[in-house]
DNA sequence: CTAACAGTGGAACGGATCGTTCCGCTCTGC
DNA sequence: GCAGAGCGGAACGATCCGTTCCACTGTTAG
């Protein structure tokens, strides 16, 4: 193998930068399974010891703050991406589909409250929030989506659609759609429904996971 | 107080048979709020101490059981009550509201697992399915169920609702009704509606909780 | 060729949590 | 007044889990 500093590396060194790789998916995979797993579930899953994750890693709360901050950054991408669609409901649609097919809500929300999240996240999802509200905003525009629905009806969708779960992870995808669908269809206008009851969900009324555990 | 075997009893005898409710009681609120919690925060939340638990029940898993039949009874006597109501659709949407009032969701599904479940049980769950799929059958009699819904679509339903939790229950309660509104309207039969994707949710695909934790 | 070392596996440690048991106390019912 | 039902809560033992530590291995600089 090449020993200089070229692109490809071999032996030790490429190892544990492909482990770099394989360790972030694992956690991934076995976090979204279960936000409360232990670390060594990580490890095995990776099939790799305990140290080559602690190398990377203060702690668990590091590896867990950089998880969630990942997926937040993939809403912000998703929102971003869909706001360059020229049609307006289409945009609101394609990004749903989009979050919560890549279960960005179970990285995000689910593990909030296990770590003290960074400056960074606070600027970050508060730049999530204004995307929403726009993708929200031109959806409304388009006259698709019923008056009375506002932006944080948004995080009720999407802990319906991440409160969905099967032990197949395909069979998952495809129940969470269907869900996905039901929820768009009761969020369509139409000519003359029942305005939605109660006061809508408010700013803060979500924020109560990312406070620290008690 | 009355001292003979009339129906008032003073002192003890009187405190134990209301601590018989008071626990169960607690028991609710605590195991709703997190259906792991410990044996512990039930005695504290009931103001008894722990041998006024164990006094009553061998273990937590009795507890549990307990508690998850009486849910499933409780779903079971709602399902009879709507199929009084003339209305098929009304039949259909009042059920849902009370079951989701009552987070018997949470009482059910989600403390399944904790424990080995009785033969009783089976059969009570068995009859719940029965009754459920009589008020979808009214529910699309009536036409106002869209076609290609079914009866475990009610599935997906209960867990998108009972996943809507903030800390206080009766703003809970609120969003929750707000989720369901949206989720009937989205079952609603429209004229021209597309498809709902996917297979359907099938009979055995939500059992996998029931199975004992590994 | 070899000494230093980055990278690693996994045993071991210490703290925390929780179900259950147990003992001593109180107050009732006879 | 006494036997005991009912109870509070400390104590115990079993897990579980995050983190540390050390021995080992293959690589790489010189």
């Amino acid at each position: 193998m090449s020993t200089t500093s070229g692109k490809t590396l071999g032996g030790r060194r490429a190892q544990a930068a492909r482990n770099d790789e394989v360790i972030l998916e694992a956690a991934r995979a076995v976090f979204l399974d279960d936000p409360k797993a232990p670390i060594a579930a990580v490890a095995e899953r990776a099939g790799v010891g305990i140290s080559a994750l602690y190398r990377r890693y203060a702690g668990k709360e590091d590896l867990l703050r950089q998880l969630c901050h990942d997926g937040l950054r993939r809403y912000v991408a998703e929102a971003e991406t869909a706001l360059d669609e020229p049609d307006d409901w289409a945009a609101f649609t394609n990004f749903l589909t989009r979050v919560v097919d890549a279960d960005v809500h179970s990285l995000t929300v689910h593990l909030a409250g296990t770590f003290t999240p960074t400056e960074e996240m606070g600027r970050d999802a508060m730049r999530a929030g204004e995307l929403a509200t726009a993708l929200v905003d031109r959806a409304h525009a388009s006259g698709r989506l019923r008056p009375d629905a506002v932006v944080h009806d948004l995080g009720l969708l999407l802990e319906a659609c991440a409160a969905v779960r099967v032990p197949d992870p395909e069979r998952t995808r495809q129940l969470r759609r269907r869900q996905l669908a039901v929820l768009l269809a009761g969020l369509s206008s139409v000519p003359d429904a029942d305005p939605l009851p109660g006061p809508p969900p408010a700013a803060g009324e979500f924020d109560w996971r990312w406070r620290r555990r008690e």
